[in-house]
DNA sequence: CATGAATGAGAATTCATTCAT
DNA sequence: AATGAATGAATTCTCATTCAT
């Protein structure tokens, strides 16, 4: 049963991700990746440019599909802002609850690697960091606290929370660190 | 030319600290390293076992440092909770404001080698993670706020914090930052 | 300029002998003995785990080949025993006749080497040693002659010869060392 | 209690010998030595060249010591000559019975660098080998039986019960491996 | 496109030796 | 002579990448 070509590009990727997860980045090697995506190892290079391009390409993925689910949800005008705020939280969380290893990628890799490069990768994530900066405003932030900054702490708690998550030995549930989250996000607004 | 004269240990250390902020672990080379220190490569092997032994050095004398001051804070039973969870945050802030490099190192390595190694480097961090929890129920989480998870939403934000004020590209004041990361403290507090 | 054709196995174990017989094991260079094998470097680690690896396929194809021949020549009951000691010897000779630097392998890193490994090559020299002390028994050794202690008298003995043999300065000849060692052989069974 | 000067000179030889016999040559570190021997790592090199030098030494001590004991016994010509074969290798084997280590240094190491070394210290091995020769030829050697050669047989012979009597597993005693050497000779000469 | 053996640049680490004290 | 920290040359082994088939 020969696979189509497709197949294999994202089954590469997906091993590059367990592969990373598990050794990180800089130990893991594209000969195992290969073994565990069932292909050989110079198969990799039909696919992808270089060791670095597979954790490009992973991250590119990323924050592509997270883009697109918020742009949606930024184009909802009927949605009140501040449940806006937190769709966007829950679509994030969504994402690397679907996958703990791409989970521990991000959060091993991602500040590594998000400043090394200084490509479309920024722009991607630098559009997110606007997304979450309009909705924060939007949201309405307690007095005193700039949307600029206040980005940051959201994303940097959120961040933590699944970094937590995606460990085994987490001790909370994935439902009691998103209503966390919820929590802190209100008392951030002038609702809460 | 044989240097005999000051802490080669300490400036082994800190040749480290930059070199691994300025490239990653992954990619500093050894050699530079002693380079940077002005001793011969060989040298940083009389005082450290390996390039990993460099980096769990640096990490451990950064979690012992923090958690000294922590644990002064936590005892001075006179200060009001509020201003002790305040000013925790401050001794934190303090110690990476110090010295970017080694803010860098914690911001892009920490996650990926606290996992790693599982021993006395994570009880330390693992008591820093406990007195941040009693601190903040100290200081009176909002109705519904868990501080065994709410330390790591905190944790998160400070770190992130700190990932971008070490970037030299950040457009924000060090007191800018400080300064929001207290309203956001004060917002998760019933005093918020 | 990627070499495809040709047994480098073979060719990397042949290299690996004369480099270990002109050099030593511990001053040989796996990158010599990749350039003498006309290999890279890295190739010898594609064969071979790692540089005592090499030695110790040396020493068992060695070992096994000797001892194959042995067994042959144990089984032929039609052979008078006396008979079949001086073959044994001559098939140990006629080894090491054809290849001198495995003879000088073998003399200088035999010692040291089948000391340090307690595994299966060991084994073979023991069934090796075994068969000898067998055969000498067979071959009706004078009295008082313990086969267990007398077989590594001959095996010193003919060792050493080798030993000689191999040297390029040698004064005597292959024939005039074999006939000698008959001489020794006949004089310790009754019949000499 | 400081040591004599002396002393120092032996401590580091004895525990080069030591070390030397339990880590081969190659892998023995001089800082071990050193170690082993009570002094510091420079001290060494006050009282030997270099680590070779220390091998050089303890070879040359072996075999000057040797070399007297057989040269006193070479100029008693009142002892009957098969007698005094038997006495020669009594000497080789009472030196090396005193002290395994160094039995076990000469049986690992001699091969190879009494074949490295041309100077002075294979003249004094070839002057024992000339003196066996010699006995050899006194005591009567079998028709057909060439000293020149037998010597060797009988050096490697005697040198490879050495060698199994030097392992702590060996299963004879070094009485019984000394009958077993005398009946060899007894029978390689007319007398036997 | 698929394969996986071959490549060789590269780096951590070791350790004999030196020399300032 | 004694010391032992400092040195840096040297070497094994790794592994991303290539390419002949």
């Amino acid at each position: 049963m020969r696979q189509k070509t497709g197949d294999k590009h994202s089954a590469i990727l997906q091993a590059a991700v367990q592969v990373f997860a598990d050794q990180g980045f800089a130990e893991a090697k594209v000969a195992w990746i290969a073994r565990v995506a069932g292909v050989a190892t110079g198969s990799v290079y039909n696919y992808f440019e270089s060791k670095e391009d597979l954790l490009h390409s992973i991250f590119r993925d990323m924050w592509s599909r997270i883009l697109e689910a918020l742009s949606e949800l930024a184009a909802q005008e009927e949605i009140p802002s501040a449940e806006r705020l937190e769709r966007m939280v829950d679509a994030v969380f969504d994402r690397f609850s679907a996958d703990s290893n791409l989970a521990r990628v991000f959060v091993n890799e991602q500040s590594f690697w998000m400043h090394k490069w200084e490509g479309d990768l920024s722009d991607l994530f630098q559009r997110f960091m606007d997304l979450l900066e309009q909705t924060l405003h939007d949201a309405g932030l307690k007095p005193g606290m700039d949307p600029r900054i206040q980005r940051y702490l959201v994303f940097g708690a959120v961040r933590q929370l699944i970094h937590q998550w995606a460990d085994p030995k987490c001790p909370f549930s994935r439902d009691a660190a998103h209503s966390q989250i919820l929590l802190l996000l209100r008392s951030l607004t002038t609702a809460g």
